[in-house]
DNA sequence: GCCCAGGGATGCG
DNA sequence: CGCATCCATGGG
């Protein structure tokens, strides 16, 4: 249960919805938890600030609309926990990660974030795509814009260089070129394998990149990331002999189907955290 | 000095 | 196909 106001959305049931669940999963980089304990969160153009109390969580911002999309403010989050609480394995995660949501991020920010993702740690991926946003990205007062593909595109390998990015750098800037050419738009409607065939012809996304995207940038939930985390879960948990990560995600998939991307948010937060 | 981080590209068999 | 190797960078 949730009010969207003006300047605002109220959301009266904590039980589904907690920013640092959210925030901190792992699946979004743009965000910063404040000195009160709030968070701020930055999506595209767009911020707002998530702050808690004791019977609610108010978000505070100029564009309520954007954000009940963006927190997925309309899914049944009691519904997919009792359905994943089935599996023995999921029960404690969920308990764990009770207050996660799946954003709904923009899809063109998902493909760069996770691009710079690659063999890269959460603190140093907040950095580099902070520097991005400052030097080319719109200044919005008290912060700045993801850049728009036009903007990104004035950056050299040596300005993503100076940003931290690596041998990311390279394909941030080719990437970039390749998009020039491509209508993201349509690829939103595509179906799971088609688009994920799609998006490792982007330099820079390979499997597991191409999955986040999916998950993360356009909603696809029968996808399962498998990261160095996923990974060790798979052993841990699952007794696994599989190495090939592919395969990894191709088993965990069926055992999981259309409730995979779910799954997936609360066994990596839940072991990423307590390990 | 080593290993690791939400891995991918390339080359070789 | 599968597999090995290389790839920047900062923190533990």
């Amino acid at each position: 249960m949730y009010e969207l106001q003006k300047d605002k959305i109220i959301i009266y049931d904590k039980s589904d919805f907690d920013a640092k669940d959210i925030l901190e999963c792992g699946q979004v980089f743009r965000f910063l938890r404040q000195q009160d304990g709030s968070y701020r969160i930055l999506s595209l153009d767009k911020k707002a600030i998530i702050k808690t109390y004791e019977d609610k969580v108010v978000v505070y911002t100029d564009t309520p609309k954007y954000f009940e999309n963006y927190l997925d403010l309309k899914t049944d989050y009691k519904n997919i926990k009792a359905e994943l609480s089935k599996f023995d394995e999921l029960k404690e995660p969920i308990k764990f990660g009770k207050g996660i949501r799946i954003l709904k991020q923009d899809f063109f920010e998902a493909i760069i974030s996770f691009i710079i993702s690659a063999n890269n740690n959460i603190k140093r991926i907040q950095s580099i795509i902070e520097k991005i946003c400052i030097s080319v990205g719109k200044n919005m007062g008290d912060y700045y814009a993801f850049p728009t593909l036009d903007q990104l595109l004035t950056l050299s390998v040596e300005d993503f260089k100076s940003f931290g990015a690596g041998y990311r750098a390279e394909y941030l800037y080719k990437t970039a070129r390749l998009l020039k050419e491509i209508d993201l738009a349509s690829w939103e409607s595509l179906d799971t394998e088609t688009l994920r065939d799609k998006l490792t012809t982007l330099y820079g996304v390979g499997p597991k990149v191409a999955d986040c995207i999916l998950l993360f940038g356009v909603g696809k939930k029968d996808v399962f990331p498998v990261d160095t985390w996923i990974a060790k879960v798979y052993r841990d948990t699952y007794g696994g002999k599989l190495k090939n990560r592919k395969q990894i995600a191709k088993y965990l998939v069926s055992r999981f189907g259309d409730f995979s991307g779910y799954a997936q948010q609360y066994l990596f937060y839940s072991k990423r955290e307590l390990s």
